[in-house]
RNA sequence: GGGCGAUUAGCUCAGUUGGCUAGAGCAUCUCGUUUACACCGAGAGGGUCAGGGGUUCGAGUCCCUUAUCGCCUACCA
C-alpha cells in the first residue's frame, strides 16, 4: 500500500467502509497463498471443516472460522508458510432433499419420474448457482483461507480419493455388504447411520399383550411401546433364574392374530424386574431383540415394505400404515380379551435428524465399514500424545465412542453422492473397482457377465473422513502439497462432530496414510473443540426455533471486525456461549477506540520524528507495557486461548495505551506547539512521536489476528519508518519480546497513576469543577517517593488537573483540605468556600474502617502459631509487610481525617 | 441409568498450582462536551462466590453431599 492516499479518516469507525476492498487487496496481493515450495519456512496447515454446499452461515460457523483465522494470521505473521484449505461438502441426504423438494413445487417433478442423470445434473447446475453462498459468506467475516485449493467433496480428484479409500478397505477385509439390522428413514427412504439419529421424549403408552401358550390355558403377558411389531415376534424372552417362567422355558406360544408358534427362550439379557420380566422379541425391528435374536437362533422377520407399510407378515393387517397396524392390532386384542392393561408413559422415540420421521429400524442388504480395527490406533493418537484436544475432557468422550464403536453403514440409498464403486455379475458376486466397469465385461473372478453398478451411493462422511489429505492430493503419494502440508497442526470444530468426524479423520489417517512414519499419520496435532452458541436465553440457536443471529446481518450492522473480536472476548475456552444481537456492541465499542486512537496517534505523527523514542517516564512505561502483552498474547495464542488474548489486548489498549499513555503524550505535544521549531521542546515531542508510532505499530499488528480489515486500513496511514517491512500488515512480521517488563518505570508510574487516581477521588467528592485547577499537595511516606513525584511533578498536575504541585515528606498537613490516601503516602486539595466536606469524611471513614478490619484480619493470622509454623515463609513474609503498609495507612488516614475537622 | 458442564454484582462472564481488601464489560447513580473517540472521559454504589458438611493455619479455588439448569450417552420390554 502507498502511502500517498491519505483520505480524511472519519471521527467513528465505519465498517463497510473500511472493510470494503480490503479483502481483494489481500487476495490480489497474493497473501492468502502460501509460498511456492521451495521456502525454507515450516509450514502450518489449517482445514476447514467443510460446510454443507447448500448452507448459510451461521454463529457457530462464524465463531469457528474466527477462531481459525485468528491462528492462520498469527501463524502466517509468525513466519509459517501457512495454508488454510477451504471447501464444501455435498451434504447427500440435505442437498438432494432441498432440490427434490423445489422442483416437486417448481415443476411437478420427482426424481423418480425424472431419472438419474436428469436429476443429478438438476442438482449440479442447483449447486452452481445456490451453493458455496457459504463461502462469499466467510470472505466477509476475513477468513485468510487460500481460495486457490477450494475443494468440493465430489471433484473429481476427491471421487478418485473415496474410490481409492473404499477399494482398499474391501481388499483388506474391512469393508462388506451384508443384511443387517439398519436405521431406515422411511420418508427419505434410505438407510442413516446411528449418528444420524436425535431421541425425542414423548408421551406414549405401554401396552401389555397376553400371549397364549400351546396347548394350556396359560398366558404369558409382555408389554409393548409399539404393539403393531408383535406381528413379528418370532419369540419371547424370560431371565433364565426367573422362577415365574422356569417351567415355561422351551414351551411354546401362539402369537395371535397371526397364530404362529413362537418359543421362550432363555436369555441373560432380560431384567426381571423390569415390566413382566417377559419380552417379546422382535428380531426385525429392534436392535437389542436382533441380539437376542441371533443368540436364540430366532428368525428375522421384517414387516415394514421400505415405505413403511407392513408386508405379508402383516398378516390380515398387510398394506397398512404402521400406524394403522398399530390401532388395528390394538382393537384386536381387545376384542379378544387379551389386552391386559395400558400404561401412560414417557420414552424416547428415535427421529431422523434429516426428515425428523420416527426411525424403523429395518433389516436390509447395505454396506459396512468394520470399525473395530481402524479404531485402535485412533484411540492409540490420544494416548501417545500424536492427538490433543484442546479442553482435555473431550478426549473422554473421543474415547468412549471409539471403545464402544460399531460397524458403520455407508451405503445410503441416494442419487446425490459418490456412488459405490462395485459392481455385480449376473449371480450378485461383487467387484469393487477403482476405475469404472462397463457393463457386459467380465467379472475377473467368476468370469461372468458384469450387468450392473450398485446403485446407491456413500455416506457424505465417508468421503469427508479423507478430507484432511483427500485435499491435498491423495492417493497420489507424491503430490506436492499433500508431502508439504500433511500432516496439518489444528482442526477446530464443534463438539457434536467428535463422533461423526474428528474420530473417522483420524482413523482415516492411520489408515491410508500408512507409508508415514506412525508419528505423521495422525492428521492433526490439535483438535480444538469450541464452544456451543447459544441464544440470548441460554438456548441453542435453531433455525426452528427462529433464534438464531444471522452472522452477516451482524456484520453489516458492527463490522466483521466487531463481530470477530465480540466472539473472541466472549467466548471462554470450552464454555457455551450466551449471545444475543446487542453483545456485539462491545467490539463495536472496542472497533472505534483502535480507530479513534490511531486517529489521533497519526495526527500528530506528520510531524518530526527521532530516531529513538522518549525516556520520559511515560515512554518507558508505555515500552514496557507494551513487551508485556506481546508476550501475553504471543503466549495465549500459541496456547489457543483466544479469550484470554483478546482480553490482554483490550486491557492494553483502552487502559494502558488510550487512556494513560496518550493522554500523558499530549501534555509535551502540546508544549511543543506553544514552544516553536527549534526547541527543545520540538525535539522531544519528536521522541514522543516515535514512540506514539511503534507503539501503534506494534499494537496493530497484535490485532490484526483479531480485527484485520481496520488495522490494516490504518496501517496504510501509518508512515513508513514505522513499518520495518512495506507491504501490508497481514504479511508483516509478529513482534518479538523484547523482555522490557518489570523495569522501575512500571513501579514509578504506577505510583503516579495512583497519586492522580487520589486527587481526581478528592475533586470529585469535593465537587470541584473541571475548569478549576488547584494547587495540589503530596505528603509522601519516604524521600524516594517524593523525589519520583516531583521528577514527574509537570505530568501528574497535567493529569490531575493542577495548577502546581507541591510535594513534601514532613511536617504540617495542609489545613482546610480535602485528602485521600495512595500508594505512597497521601494527597490534598484546598477547599474552597463552598466546600461541603461529609461526602469526602464518609468516604475516608469507610476506608478506614476496611483497612481496620484489614488489620484486624492480619492479626489473627499473624497470632495464630500454626499459621507460622504451616505457611510458608514468603507467605508469613509478605502478611508482615502487608500489616506495616496497612499500618502506614491506617495512620496516615487517621490523622488526615482529624485534620479534616 | 451413566457421564460431562454450569451455578460468583441487576445482566453476561473472568478468577492460573488453595495465600493481599474477589475482578471486568453492560446496566444504574453523580459530574463533565478538555482540539482521538459521547460507540467518550472522571468518580461512585452494588457480591455471607447455589445450600450443607469436610480437609487445611488459610477454601470462590480441593473432597463429599444436596438442589436447580443444560448437554452428551444408553438395548427398561
Amino acid at each position: 500500500m502507498s502511502e500517498t492516499a491519505q483520505p480524511e479518516l472519519t471521527t467513528r469507525y465505519t465498517p463497510s467502509e473500511i472493510e470494503a476492498g480490503v479483502y481483494d487487496a489481500w487476495q490480489t496481493a497474493g497473501l492468502l497463498t502460501p509460498a511456492e515450495k521451495g521456502s525454507d519456512k515450516p509450514t502450518f496447515t489449517i482445514m476447514i471443516p467443510p460446510p454443507n454446499v447448500t448452507g448459510v452461515l451461521h454463529m457457530g460457523h462464524a465463531l469457528n472460522n474466527t477462531l481459525q483465522d485468528v491462528i492462520a494470521r498469527h501463524k502466517r505473521m509468525s513466519g509459517f508458510d501457512t495454508l488454510w484449505v477451504p471447501g464444501t461438502d455435498h451434504a447427500g441426504i440435505a442437498t438432494q432433499a432441498v432440490v427434490e423438494k423445489r422442483l416437486f413445487q417448481e415443476k411437478g417433478l420427482t426424481r423418480e419420474s425424472m431419472g438419474r442423470e436428469a436429476f443429478l445434473s438438476e442438482i449440479w447446475s442447483w449447486k452452481e448457482h445456490h451453493g458455496n453462498v457459504i463461502l462469499g459468506q466467510l470472505r466477509r467475516l476475513g477468513a485468510s483461507c487460500d481460495w486457490t485449493r477450494t475443494k468440493f467433496t465430489l471433484d473429481d480428484d476427491m471421487s478418485t480419493a473415496v474410490r481409492e479409500a473404499f477399494v482398499s478397505l474391501y481388499e483388506r477385509g474391512l469393508v462388506y455388504r451384508g443384511a443387517r439390522l439398519v436405521n431406515w428413514d422411511c420418508k427419505l427412504q434410505t438407510a442413516i447411520s446411528d449418528d444420524e439419529i436425535e431421541y425425542k421424549q414423548q408421551k406414549g403408552h405401554m401396552w401389555y399383550l397376553r400371549y397364549p401358550v400351546k396347548d394350556s390355558g396359560q398366558f404369558v403377558t409382555v408389554g409393548t411401546t409399539r404393539p403393531e411389531t408383535m406381528l413379528a415376534d418370532t419369540g419371547v424372552a424370560v431371565h433364565p433364574d426367573d422362577a415365574r417362567y422356569a417351567d415355561l422355558i422351551g414351551k411354546t406360544l401362539l402369537l395371535p392374530i397371526v397364530n404362529r408358534e413362537i418359543p421362550i427362550v432363555a436369555d441373560e439379557s432380560v431384567e426381571r424386574e423390569l415390566g413382566t420380566g417377559a419380552v417379546k422379541v422382535t428380531p426385525g425391528h429392534d436392535p437389542a431383540d436382533y441380539e437376542r435374536g441371533r443368540r436364540n437362533n430366532l428368525p428375522i422377520l421384517n414387516l415394514l415394505e421400505k415405505d413403511g407399510k407392513l408386508t405379508d407378515v402383516g398378516g390380515p393387517f398387510a398394506g397398512l400404515t404402521k400406524e394403522a397396524a398399530r390401532k388395528a392390532v390394538i382393537e384386536w386384542f381387545e376384542a379378544n380379551e387379551l389386552l391386559d392393561h395400558i400404561e401412560d408413559i414417557t420414552h424416547n422415540i428415535s427421529i431422523s435428524d434429516r426428515s425428523k420421521t420416527p426411525i424403523e429400524p429395518l433389516v436390509s442388504e447395505q454396506w459396512f465399514v468394520k470399525m473395530q480395527p481402524l479404531a485402535e490406533p485412533a484411540i492409540e493418537a490420544v494416548h501417545d500424545g500424536s492427538l490433543e484436544f484442546k479442553q482435555a475432557r473431550w478426549k473422554k468422550v473421543y474415547l468412549d465412542w471409539l471403545e464402544n464403536v460399531h460397524d458403520w453403514c455407508i451405503s445410503r440409498q441416494l442419487w446425490w453422492g459418490h456412488r459405490i464403486p462395485v459392481w455385480y455379475d449376473e449371480d450378485d458376486t461383487p467387484f469393487p473397482s477403482r476405475v469404472d466397469v462397463e457393463i457386459g465385461s467380465l467379472h475377473p473372478d467368476t468370469g461372468k457377465p458384469i450387468v450392473r453398478q450398485d446403485p446407491d451411493v456413500l455416506d457424505t462422511w465417508a468421503s469427508s473422513w479423507l478430507w484432511p489429505f483427500a485435499t491435498l492430493g491423495w492417493p497420489n503419494e507424491e503430490a506436492t502439497d499433500l508431502n508439504r502440508f500433511y500432516p496439518t497442526q489444528f482442526l477446530s470444530t464443534a463438539r457434536d462432530i467428535i463422533y461423526l468426524w474428528v474420530a473417522r479423520m483420524v482413523m482415516a489417517g492411520y489408515a491410508f496414510r500408512k507409508e508415514l512414519p506412525i508419528q505423521e499419520r495422525c492428521p492433526f496435532s490439535t483438535c480444538y473443540i469450541h464452544a456451543t452458541v447459544l441464544d440470548g436465553k441460554g438456548r441453542r440457536m435453531s433455525k426452528s426455533a427462529g433464534n438464531g443471529i444471522d452472522p452477516v446481518e451482524m456484520i453489516e450492522k458492527y463490522g466483521a471486525d466487531a463481530v470477530r473480536y465480540s466472539l473472541m472476548i466472549l467466548t471462554r475456552e470450552g464454555q457455551d456461549v450466551k449471545l444475543a444481537a446487542n453483545r456485539f456492541e462491545l467490539g463495536q465499542r472496542f472497533c472505534n477506540k483502535i480507530w479513534n486512537v490511531s486517529r489521533f496517534a497519526l495526527g500528530h505523527l506528520e510531524g518530526d520524528i527521532a530516531e529513538d523514542c522518549g525516556d520520559a517516564l511515560e515512554d518507558r512505561w508505555i515500552q514496557a507495557r507494551l513487551d508485556s502483552v506481546t508476550a501475553e498474547v504471543t503466549t495465549a495464542l500459541g496456547q489457543y486461548d483466544f479469550h484470554d488474548a483478546a482480553q490482554a489486548l483490550y486491557r492494553f489498549t483502552w487502559d494502558d495505551f488510550c487512556d494513560w499513555y496518550v493522554e500523558s503524550a499530549k501534555r509535551r505535544l502540546r508544549l511543543a506547539e506553544d514552544a516553536g521549531l527549534d526547541s527543545a521542546e520540538a525535539a522531544d515531542a519528536a521522541r514522543v512521536r516515535r514512540t506514539l508510532g511503534n507503539t501503534l505499530a506494534q499494537l496493530l499488528k497484535l490485532l490484526h489476528p483479531f480485527t484485520p480489515f481496520l488495522t490494516e486500513r490504518l496501517w496504510e496511514h501509518l508512515p513508513s519508518t514505522f513499518r520495518s517491512v512495506e507491504g501490508m500488515l497481514m504479511g508483516a512480521e509478529w513482534p518479538v519480546v523484547q523482555d522490557k517488563c518489570e523495569t522501575p518505570a512500571e513501579v514509578d508510574y504506577a505510583a503516579l497513576q495512583d497519586a492522580v487516581r487520589g486527587f481526581r477521588n478528592v475533586r470529585a467528592l469535593l465537587e470541584i469543577a473541571a475548569s478549576d485547577k488547584p494547587v495540589g499537595t503530596i505528603l509522601a511516606n519516604d524521600e524516594a517517593m517524593a523525589q519520583s513525584m516531583r521528577a514527574n511533578g509537570d505530568l501528574l498536575s497535567y493529569l490531575a488537573g493542577l495548577s502546581e504541585l507541591q510535594v513534601q515528606t514532613g511536617g504540617q498537613r495542609p489545613a482546610d483540605s480535602g485528602t485521600d490516601l495512595f500508594v505512597g503516602g497521601s494527597v490534598f486539595l484546598p477547599f474552597t468556600a463552598e466546600t461541603d466536606a461529609s461526602k469526602l469524611r464518609d468516604s475516608l471513614e469507610k476506608k478506614a474502617l476496611k483497612i481496620s478490619k484489614g488489620i484486624q484480619a492480619i492479626d489473627g493470622k499473624l497470632a495464630n502459631e500454626r499459621f507460622i509454623q504451616n505457611a510458608g515463609d514468603d507467605v508469613v513474609e509478605s502478611e508482615r509487610q502487608r500489616r506495616v503498609e496497612l499500618e502506614i495507612e491506617h495512620s496516615t488516614l487517621k490523622a488526615n481525617l482529624s485534620a479534616l475537622s
